[in-house]
DNA sequence: AATCATTATGTAAACGTTTACATTCAATTA
DNA sequence: TAATTGAATGTAAACGTTTACATAATGATT
């Protein structure tokens, strides 16, 4: 059994105010009786409820997860970058993913409804009205983290995928290169239609030459990546080197290339998006673009503080986290 | 402001007790009331406030889930199969890492004290003193996963590391193989010694040749498996195959062999444990232990849950989740 | 010494649920 | 008909905390 403030109270011969005063380090109580309060807390191994807590104030200080179906080395990153930043903060992270038995908008509801989180942070690689309607009433705060900036009102943290597809591009041709292929994400994820922005745009303004049978959409799966690969190397022309939407569909690239005879980067050259933990260690290891996750979790989970500690309410806000070039040997 | 039982029972003319016991499901309500109780309740898109049913009933229905400083592959998906085991017996999960900011202790003893978890799985590659005693009170339930099955008398869902090292070992020596090194992982980590200890025991039983400069100690990461290896292939006297604690190592390995000239397997063959996501992608493809983790996660989050709704206290059980061998082309 | 301002402490209500116990009402039995 | 049972519903307390308001104690100012 926990002991409580009332027990504290006896023993202290105070009242509950003054404990809980004395607990919560409010200054309106004198230095002598919060030390002989804290005393008798320490010995009784006092740890307050939680619950209870929450329950009386109204809010909690839990911070909601909403992942969507997909398990990889970014969420992990992910959760333990918002665990990390909310602890300081005294908040608790809880996650929800959405899988077979509970949808997306069944996520929002509960975080939105059950009073157990006091904001949440909702990862969505896309947005529908079903989301939307969900997200309306607002009943505790949340912030967007999504690779489109352009979802709609909301807070979003984003990375900054059409600069950083330029910029590769811009690199890419800065080294020389002139013709240039792009396997593409799935059509419906914002991440990839940015990148693809970005790549097309690029693409003109800096004068590549690239092709409509260049671009091959591929899944993000390595599998997908290696096929879409195998399109683009077989034809006549073979492009230079090849931007991959993310990195485990540069990585099928390279066993495409491999079957295909083909050397890296001096046949075909490869750049990826992301930086997973394997791209260092493919051979030859792989020119991507980071993404940098901490950065990304420790936004949002501030962000989403803050807009749980204040009462007035802000303009909606985008942020967008910078990537970085990761310079190797694969272009 | 959403809609609470008071306000139900106002419109539909009935105590707040009858909308209780109607809205929990219970019998002892009228079919008509209780439609009528529903009804209600759908048109005002009440909630229940879980904050306040878990803080009267006593105890909660969130599950702590406490990782140690690591953020890999295996995490992810062990929270994903905690989650969704726990969705379906209507708990959520919340995650709380250990880290620079707040020890494995600490993130125990607010799990064990707060109340805002109902119990919690810890995942530990150790265990001492402090944490055993941060562990003592039972105040709420929880399950250990680790590599080790002989922490204590604890609920503790454990791989097979034994066995699994040494199946892999009984499996080289019926291909064949005779001389065999090992890279073992950090002293401190059960996993590693209990694999370890199968490696050793299978070479005696199984009368393979190893000796003590072949049996090296890294750290799990792939940098530490790459000396490992050169400490082992470079001495006169070789072996025919190199035993890892684990795939990173294991690739290290790989790095090793192809910088020293040796080809995999035919000059130094090379077998890992986990199957991480890369292992299937190296070349030759990484032959290895699989590690289930989906099934590691749900053996986990249902064995907390049978803890937590059965009142009488079941004697400590220790559940062993057998590995399988994924034969690919390193040996 | 009397008044006022300030600080420390106490009292009690409130948060939204669940649930033990009490009550009512109808149906069944003697 | 009276007594008994059982189901449906109501009443009110309880959970542990915070906090508005009331009161008491202290110190400062006249």
């Amino acid at each position: 059994m926990n002991a409580n403030i009332k027990e504290i109270a006896k023993r202290a011969n105070v009242s509950i105010a003054t404990v809980s005063r004395a607990l919560s380090g409010q200054n309106n109580v004198r230095e002598e009786t919060k030390k002989h309060i804290l005393k008798i807390a320490r010995q009784l191994n006092y740890n307050p409820n939680l619950l209870a807590r929450n329950f009386v104030k109204g809010k909690s200080n839990i911070i909601g997860l909403i992942l969507p179906d997909i398990s990889d080395e970014f969420f992990s990153e992910i959760i333990k970058s918002i665990d990390d930043t909310s602890f300081i903060s005294g908040y608790f992270t809880m996650v929800i993913s959405s899988h077979k038995n509970r949808s997306l908008v069944e996520s929002i509801n509960t975080m939105m409804n059950s009073g157990i989180a006091g904001g949440f942070i909702l990862l969505v690689p896309f947005m529908n009205s079903e989301i939307e309607k969900a997200l309306k009433s607002e009943r505790v705060p949340f912030v967007i983290i999504s690779g489109d900036s352009e979802l709609g009102d909301y807070d979003i943290i984003t990375i900054d995928n059409y600069n950083a597809a330029y910029n590769a591009v811009k690199f890419l041709a800065d080294n020389g290169y002139k013709k240039i292929a792009h396997i593409a994400g799935p059509d419906e994820n914002n991440d990839a239609a940015l990148r693809r922005e970005g790549f097309l745009n690029a693409c003109t303004k800096l004068k590549l030459e690239t092709k409509k049978s260049w671009i091959v959409k591929a899944d993000f799966t390595l599998e997908s990546g290696e096929r879409a690969a195998n399109l683009i190397l077989k034809q006549k022309e073979r492009p230079e080197v090849i931007f991959a939407a993310n990195d485990m569909t540069a990585i099928g690239c390279y066993n495409a290339a491999s079957k295909l005879g083909l050397k890296i980067p001096d046949d075909i050259a490869i750049i990826g998006f992301d930086d997973v933990l394997i791209s260092q260690y493919v051979s030859p290891p792989l020119t991507t673009i980071k993404v940098d996750t901490e950065t990304i979790g420790k936004t949002a989970a501030e962000k989403l503080i803050q807009k749980m500690t204040q009462t007035e309410k802000l303009k909606p806000q985008t942020i967008k986290i910078s990537t970085e070039l990761v310079i190797r040997n694969s272009c």
